[in-house]
Parts: structure tokens; C-alpha cells; sequence
DNA sequence: GAGATATGATACAAGTGTGTTCCATAAATT
DNA sequence: AATTTATGGAACACACTTGTATCATATCTC
């Protein structure tokens, strides 16, 4: 018995895959040490089918990472084109990213069960590098500060996402308001 | 056998608990499902009396977690008099917390550990509250925006924190100079 | 130094999660 | 409609972790 790769044929597997990885993303973001029973039960799927596509969990966990990795990605796809300034292109940035509630929860309490892994932590990295990238472009033009670290800017962005993510939990406040906060704040500080 | 409370007299107590708080800080922080086994190992001490100091896995989680929290207190507590000003008392808050990087990876990779628990809730509530209050403050006195909720200040505190711990981690950059950055974008963001 | 007390090694019990195998059934594909 | 293929339930083995009990030994208190 193979696992099934990346796009199989069948319906059946393509729909527990896609009720698997949405319950593992719902659960595993609650509790880090959810039961592939849980799970499966969850999903409303056997725990053997679960075992059938993902051959361990670090590999359903991998798999939900990679997932939620590539929703950023589409969601910034087009990012540099749309943005009217290299400015804008951070709101645009906090505003595609910022709907993404459940994956940016489940990133965002991954923790260490994701930083071992080499393939994981490429993508990562080079999501990272991508904003690097942004920065500089907007150092150059003259838009950001070219006193502070682009390290300090890039590690900013995800701790203002961090920061949103905690006030979405909290309050219901809309992606929309929180993606102009985070913006705000990205360039002016919160003084008067 | 009754476990030991907080201030016990015996030697013996005293550096055992210290020893089994830290490793469990320091194994817990890199890996959040680390073995009591692995913990009493590297602390130094016998399976069997991290069993009699701590009755259970969850109460030594929560120990640890009460004791960064009080690190944070007492750190923070000459805050409001050796401020200068309202918005100088978040640039010492931030020199004052950097500086405690284990206690802060270990808060900060707790995750859904510690939300179920009441009493470890309270103590985070009220230290939002406290931060809160300085903002409110701050606002009064015109330093701070009055057209950005409270809220989104308070959790951005906790996302720069974040950040500055992230970047901790990369790079090697000093306490000071990350107090400083947090700082600075809080009062005014990163654009030129 | 004598007595009290914490320690740690060993052994044990119990529970739980993981991962596998088998097989009848249901749902796809052709 | 016939065939292929995925499903899920059950039962199983296994490893691992938690938590407890015992007891000789080391260490602290007085």
C-alpha cells in the first residue's frame, strides 16, 4: 500500500485528505498533543485511513504546516504587483494574511514541532527572505528607516502579526481593522 | 509524605527545586513534550524526588510558568517611579524583560498549556491590566494615540516582545539594542 | 555525633497513544 | 453492470510515560 502523493485521483481520497488536514489544523491548534484519534473522530474518518495517508503524525503535522505555508503564499501571490508603493505593500501584506485566522493560529503555535524539520523550515525561510526582499526595496526607495536591522523589520512583521492574531482571539475585531492597525503601527508607532 | 511548600527549610529542597525549575524551564521551552524523566536528568536529580516536590507533570508546567511570571513582576516593579515619563516607563518595561530570554522563550512557547488553567490565567490578566493602565495613562497625558484602542497596545507590548525574542534567537543582538528597537517602533515605527 | 529527613535506585502497575493487519463493505472508476 | 479501490471497524502488539512503593544511603539539622 502506497501513500497517496500530492494529487490523486480518487474522490474519496481527496476528500478525507481535505477533512484530515482541516482537522488536524483545528485541533493540533487547541492542544499540540491532540490524539490522531481525536483527529480522525473530528474528521469523520476512520483512524485507518488517517494511517493510510499520512504514514506518522509528524508527517500530518508536516503536512498542515506546509499547507497553512503555502495559503500564505497564494494569499501574498501577487502582492508586489498590486502594492502602488513599496509601503503599500505591507498593508497588502497584513490584509491577505490576516483572514487566515486558522492557519496563521496553527503556524503561530507550532512551536518547536516544526523547527526540526529541514523542508519545513526552507519554506519558512524563504518567506522570510521574501519580506527581507520588501524591505530592502523600501530602504532603497526611501520609505524605511535604513537605521534599523532589516532583521529587527522582518521579525516586526511577524510579531505584529502575532499581536493581531492575540487581539483576534480576544475581541472581535474585523481582519480589515486589524490589518490597518498592524500597518499603522508598522510605520508611525502608536504616539501621538 | 506532604510536598514541601513554597519556602521550606531544608537544604536539600531548596536546590532540588531550583534545579528541577530550571531544567524543566530550559527542556520544556525547546521541546513542550520533554520527559519528567529527561527533566529530573537534567537537573541532577532522582526521577523519585521530582515526584515528591511535584505531584504532577502539569503542577511542575504550572510552577514554572508562576515562577517567569514573578520573574516579569519583580523585574517590572520600580517601573512607574523610576520612569521619567509615561512613555519612558515602556522603554524600561522593555530593558527590564528582554534580559530574562529563558523565562520569556519558556512564556512564550507555552501555548495551550497553560490557557486551561485559572490561576496561571489570572496572574497573565492581571499583568495585561497592568499594562494596560500605563497605556490609559499615557493617553491622558497625550503621549499615546487616543484613536488606537487599548487593547491592540496592550498585545502590541506582547508582539514587539515577541519579535525582539525571535531576533534574540538569530541573531546574537544585545538586550539593550532590542529594548531599544521595541521601543522605538512602539513610539514610532520603522519608516524613514 | 545522633537523630531526623531527603535522596535515588529499583521495581512495579496502569494507562495511553502509536502503528499494523485483516476483512467485509461501500464507493469510486471503467 | 463489473471491477477496482478506498473505507472503517476490530483486534492486536509495542513502546513509552506517568505515578507509586520500598529501602538502603547520603545529607542536613540540632
Amino acid at each position: 500500500m502506497t501513500i497517496p502523493t500530492t494529487r490523486n485521483l480518487d474522490a474519496r481520497i481527496r476528500k478525507s485528505q481535505a477533512a484530515i488536514l482541516k482537522a488536524g489544523i483545528e485541533l493540533l491548534s487547541k492542544n499540540s498533543d491532540a490524539t490522531l484519534t481525536d483527529i480522525a473522530e473530528h474528521a469523520g474518518v476512520g483512524r485507518t485511513t488517517l494511517y493510510r495517508l499520512y504514514e506518522t503524525k509528524e508527517q500530518l503535522i508536516k503536512a498542515a504546516a506546509i499547507h497553512c505555508l503555502e495559503a500564505f503564499d497564494t494569499a501574498t501571490e501577487h502582492l508586489e504587483n498590486d502594492a502602488k508603493s513599496d509601503l503599500h505593500a505591507f498593508h497588502l501584506m497584513f490584509k491577505a494574511i490576516l483572514p487566515l485566522s486558522a492557519e496563521l493560529e496553527f503556524l503561530m503555535g507550532l512551536g518547536d514541532l516544526a523547527e526540526d524539520d529541514p523542508e519545513l523550515v526552507a519554506i519558512y525561510q524563504q518567506q522570510q527572505n521574501e519580506i527581507a526582499e520588501l524591505v530592502e526595496y523600501a530602504k532603497d526607495e526611501g520609505s524605511l528607516s535604513t537605521e534599523i536591522p532589516t532583521l529587527w523589520m522582518v521579525n516586526l512583521v511577524e510579531g505584529l502579526l502575532y499581536s493581531a492574531w492575540l487581539t483576534l482571539s480576544e475581541e472581535k475585531m474585523s481582519h480589515e481593522k486589524l490589518a490597518d492597525l498592524a500597518f499603522h503601527t508598522f510605520c508611525h508607532g502608536v504616539t501621538r
